[in-house]
DNA sequence: CGACTTCTGCATCGATCGATACGGAAGTCG
DNA sequence: CGACTTCCGTATCGATCGATGCAGAAGTCG
């Protein structure tokens, strides 16, 4: 599947994964899952439907091989956001990202992880829980640093680590939805921060 | 088209609109307006695509009109919460009936407006925009009752509407998100008042 | 070079997409 | 009743959906 070293194979692919994969990233962001038709996407890439089926295997996997790509690419201000020393920092970071990445010029507007498929049809539930767990995912990791904050003390003994990580990943993913509506980065730039005002909340 | 006073017409229609339109709103509500096909559709109608088609012009026009239903019906939390006598009371009613909304038993998780047509291909751009529209609207109006709640000093005069507006109706956008990730109510709804404990936010 | 492996372009598959044509059934009038 | 209007069931339209079969081109080995 992967490189191989030294071992005897025949004719080498034509084209380059990750750049291809690049390419598929932007039209299923843009298009959401099922938006996105084979035709589009592999003119996108560049290449035929036979030489993508080769290589990624259909397309729930190339799916699955391109949120990796938006995990590890657009969407990386997440892991650097949870290394913040304070979690108000992590807090900003998250928000700061957000909106940068949903709004960012010559980009799709808005998340992959939110508009990806957030509504489909039957076929396309398997996506669906996919983005799902991405999601929960993604607050849940917050709440484990949250939770590593109140235990350092860097957020009061009486804080709720889960609704408090529940509060900052509905403001982002309502950032997404708010930037794929058109809305200006700045005006969400300075809503996020005056969203972390009052810090933290409490029930 | 409308009913007829007294007007000679021939055979009457078979089926009620209300109730057909009531039906398609809970498939788009479901899957979005590119994932309900018009399989789908017709078939938790109860009526032939003829039908479907004679009624209610094509698929286009039916989501606009099931749009408007969802406005009047599930959505009109918005306009009841516009009513609250203060800012704070609007924000409450506004987040809690968000909530409601997207959580109910029995109903599609999360809100048509929202995850009815986030990402969609070339064909679907009309709904996006339309839905798109739609959100911005609600956000609107909710300004301008904050500007209202400003010029009567229910709010600070240092106050920016359009930013707290902003704020609120990030929040239920993300709070339909959650919902349709599957978070359960009462999580929401105890963020929601959290996220209501200072307040009014500002820059 | 020649055997071998893989990739790729073309054509096409059955299923489903949204949307219609047509004709008969059903109801409302004089 | 009989003329008229509308509705509805069936069958089907062309386009697109995701997914393949096949054969030849292209590259890597001995």
């Amino acid at each position: 599947m992967g490189k191989r070293q030294s071992g005897p194979i025949g004719r080498p692919r034509g084209f380059d994964t990750d750049e291809a994969l690049e390419r598929a990233m932007l039209v299923f962001w843009e298009h959401g899952y099922e938006g996105a038709g084979l035709a589009t996407l592999t003119r996108a890439m560049g290449i035929s439907t036979t030489s993508m089926y080769a290589a990624f295997g259909n397309k729930e996997e190339l799916f699955r091989k391109v949120l990796e790509r938006y995990t590890e690419g657009p969407s990386a201000y997440l892991a650097r956001a949870l290394e913040e020393p304070t979690a108000l920092g992590v807090a900003r970071a998250l928000l700061a990202g957000t909106v940068r990445t949903t709004t960012r010029p010559a980009h799709p507007a808005g998340c992959l992880g939110v508009q990806g498929a957030l509504a489909v049809s039957d076929s396309g539930q398997g996506v669906r829980d996919l983005l799902a767990a991405w999601r929960n995912d993604g607050c849940t990791r917050v709440r484990e640093r949250f939770q590593r904050a109140v235990d350092e003390g860097d957020l009061p003994p009486d804080t709720d680590p889960g609704l408090l990580a529940r509060y900052v990943t509905t403001l982002a993913f309502g950032i997404a939805v708010q930037a794929a509506s058109g809305v200006d980065r700045e005006e969400l730039r300075a809503m996020a921060d005056a969203a972390l005002g009052n810090w933290p909340i409490h029930p």
